[in-house]
DNA sequence: GTCTATAGTTAGATAGAC
DNA sequence: GTCTATCTAACTATAGAC
């Protein structure tokens, strides 16, 4: 059972998504969820909050979902980069790659991010600590930890991480518009992380 | 000397990058000019003719320095592979960071088909070629061609391809919104590729 | 909580004087 | 080629009936 405000959240998420909040009208929202637009102001006070209730679901969907993978999160307190290991960094790039592309609210609002961040202070930097700094400052601790524990050989953490990290980030921007072919996406990371750790861990695999 | 018509193109491409197409109004556009609105319409026919204004542009600018630098153009015939060498590809890299960073015309261009690309299938396509497959196909001849030289071990190239172009595509994302540390950037992307080239070139640099 | 009707505003674009 | 004045359409949001 889903309420009509989260089926405004829902719908709403989706056309930000491709045509920006501005884009949008709230007559569009409405007539995906098929009732007038007058109707949305009973749930909602105006467009802006309909967006923000976007966000407070993406920011939920993120926070459960990183804490289950273990996933980077500078809002949160650090977890056991004590327990590492190089089948486990394999997992959270695979991990990663899927949530962003495939569920459907972080892909969608993992969208809206992109698109809004040019022009949205706030937008920008929420973008930048998931995607860019984020990932790589989290990265960077696993590298480090791995290199002290000597199983990965000895280097520096920051260039490794983002050598971890891009092929990531490029190929989820490649697949986003190409859901269909995602497995084909999901074998190429995965190639590249296993010649990744190949290159740089002292252990197999 | 710049016509006007240039001058409302280059303002139109600053707006159009910061905001998205819909979101500028033509009214922002002529301010930036200091003429009147309605003023425009002496010079396009309409706001969607200032947008293919901004498009050429950019297409001109793309061709002219794309054949300079020998880069990847799809829609060009192929330039001479066998001239490649290390320190070639090092260039490139340098090049189109530098090149989609700097420049006013690409760096704007580049974050317009970013925002527009969801929700318009030309523009998508327009990305697609230049920075997803078009670059990843090119990046893939080249080491192709190293590796039939001998100037590179024997690896797949599609996975090479990835490897270096993916680095470079995420530190453009990370600094097109601090420019002012594009130093810093470049720094990152030339030890990521020299490392790389270290990793998989036969001789030397 | 849905609707119709409509207010209030702003957008893109045109007409016509200078 | 610039301006002022203005048209038309579209959008956000409210009022009030059911």
């Amino acid at each position: 059972m889903e309420s009509t405000k989260e089926r405004i959240t829902y719908a709403a998420l989706q056309l930000f998504a491709e045509k920006g909040y501005q884009t949008v009208t709230v007559k569009e929202i409405a007539d995906k969820v098929n009732i007038k637009a007058p109707s949305l102001y009973k749930h909602f006070k105006n467009k802006q909050e309909i967006f923000t209730s976007c966000k407070d679901l993406f920011y939920h969907r993120m926070h459960e979902v990183h804490d289950q993978l273990h996933m980077p999160d500078s809002t949160r307190p650090a977890f056991a980069y004590q327990s590492a290991t190089t089948q486990k960094i394999i997992e959270i790039a695979e991990n990663l790659f899927e949530f962003y592309l495939t569920d459907e609210v972080a892909a969608n609002f993992r969208k809206i991010l992109l698109i809004e961040r040019y022009h949205n202070k706030e937008l920008n930097q929420m973008y930048e600590e998931i995607f860019i700094d984020g990932a790589i400052d989290y990265e960077e601790k696993v590298f480090a930890e791995l290199v002290e524990q000597g199983a990965f050989k000895k280097t520096e953490p920051h260039l490794l991480a983002i050598k971890f990290y891009a092929p990531i980030y490029f190929l989820i921007q490649k697949y986003e518009q190409r859901t269909e072919s995602i497995e084909e996406g999901k074998e190429a990371l995965k190639q590249v992380i296993i010649e990744f750790c190949q290159l740089y861990s002292n252990k197999e695999g």
